[in-house]
DNA sequence: GTTAAAAACGAACGTTCGTGCTAAAATATC
DNA sequence: GATATTTTAGCACGAACGTTCGTTTTTAAC
C-alpha cells in the first residue's frame, strides 16, 4: 500500500472515533489534523472538501460495520441465529468499539434536515443498513423460524427502534440495564 | 410583561425552531440574532454565555413540550386514554410543531459525549419526559387496564424506543408509514 | 543515484465564532 | 416631564473555521 492511502486510513480511524464521539459536524480539519499528528493543509490535501472528508468518513464507518456486524453474522446459521449474531455484533459494536455510540444514528439525527451531498448520502447508508436487517429477517420466515404474520418492512421497524432505545438508554442509565431491555424486547420480537 | 422577557421569549421561540432543525450546538448567536433581527450584543446581553442559552433553550423545549403534549394528555382519562392521547400529542408535536424532528432527541445524541452543564440538563430533563411516561404507565396499570406482568420501566422503554423509530423512520421514509408503525407497536405494547 | 511525482508543511486569506466593552436609545418610575 | 433603569447597538478582541497557495520534504520509478 502506498503512503498516500496508508495516512489516508489513520485519518479516517481517527477521524471514525471523532464523529462517534461528537458528531460529524463537529469535525474540524484543524482539530483532527492535531489528533493524528500532522498540519491541517496536509490533511485537507488528501481529501478536496470538508463535505468530501465527511462522505468519507461515513462510508468508513459503513465498512467498519459491514466488516464487524454484518459479514461475521453471515457466518452463523440462517434464519434466527444470524439475526441473533446481528444483534449482538451490533450491541458490541456501538459498546466497545464505537465509544461515543453509533455514527450512523448520531449523524442521521444531526443531518436530516440539512439538505445535501451529506445528508444523502447518510440517507442512503442508513437504508441499505435498514436492508440488511430486513434481509436476515426475511430468510427467517422464509426458514419458518419466524411464524408470524407481520410484514418484514414491519419487524425490521422493531428491531431498528429497539436499537435506537438501548442506543439512548444506556448513555441515559447502566449499559446493563438498557442491554437487559434490548434482549428482553428482541426476544418479544422473534417469539410472537 | 416588561419589554426584556417580551424579546427573551421572541429570542427563545427562533432559537428553539433553529435547534429542532439544526441542533443545539449549530446554533450562533450571530445567527440567531439575524433571524430575530436584533444585533449580535444587544441578544448576547440577554444570557450571558452560550451555554447559558443554550440550557434556556432546553428550558423552553420542555416547558413547550408540557404544555403541548403532558398537560393536555392529563385532562383524558387516567390509565389507558391517557397514554393514547400522550402518545397522539407526542407525535403531532414532534410532527407539526417541531419542523425538525424532536428538540430532546436531537440534543441528547448531539451532547450524550460532552461532559458540561448543558449535556446534565439535557440528560435530567429526558429523564424528567421519560419519568411523565413511566408516571402515566404506572397508572394505567394502577387502573387494571394494563394486565402485563412487566415492570413499568420496560413498559417505558418499549414506549420510548418505539418513538425513536418513529423519529427516525419518518425522516426516512414517509411519515405516512412511520406513523402506521408506530401504532400498530403501540397497540402491541398495550395489549400484551 | 537521478529524476519525477506525491505528500506534507507553514503561512495567509476572509469569515464566523463567543465574548467583552462603552455609548446610545428605549422603557419604566415617580 | 424629569430621572433612573433597562435594553439595544456598535465596535473590537482573539481564536478557530475551511480553504488556497507556494515551498519543502518524502516517496516511488527508472
Amino acid at each position: 500500500m502506498s503512503k498516500g492511502l496508508e495516512t489516508k486510513e489513520n485519518i479516517l480511524k481517527s477521524a471514525l472515533e471523532l464523529t462517534s464521539k461528537f458528531g460529524l459536524e463537529s469535525l474540524s480539519i484543524g482539530g483532527l489534523a492535531k489528533s493524528v499528528g500532522m498540519s491541517k493543509s496536509g490533511l485537507f490535501s488528501h481529501f478536496k472538501s470538508k463535505e468530501a472528508l465527511q462522505v468519507k468518513v461515513m462510508d468508513y464507518a459503513a465498512f467498519k460495520f459491514t466488516s464487524k456486524v454484518i459479514k461475521p453474522a453471515i457466518k452463523e446459521e440462517r434464519g434466527i441465529p444470524r439475526l441473533e449474531k446481528m444483534m449482538e455484533l451490533w450491541i458490541e459494536w456501538s459498546e466497545n468499539y464505537m465509544a461515543g455510540g453509533c455514527p450512523f444514528v448520531s449523524s442521521f439525527v444531526e443531518y436530516d434536515d440539512r439538505p445535501g451531498v451529506v445528508r444523502d448520502h447518510i440517507m442512503h447508508l442508513q437504508k441499505t443498513m435498514i436492508g440488511s436487517f430486513e434481509r436476515a429477517i426475511q430468510i427467517a420466515i422464509d426458514e419458518k423460524q419466524l411464524k408470524t404474520s407481520e410484514s418484514v418492512q414491519y419487524l425490521a421497524y422493531k428491531v431498528y427502534s429497539n436499537m435506537l432505545g438501548y442506543h439512548i438508554y444506556s448513555h441515559l442509565l447502566s449499559k446493563e440495564q438498557a442491554r437487559k431491555n434490548f434482549t428482553k424486547q428482541f426476544r418479544e420480537i422473534i417469539q410472537t
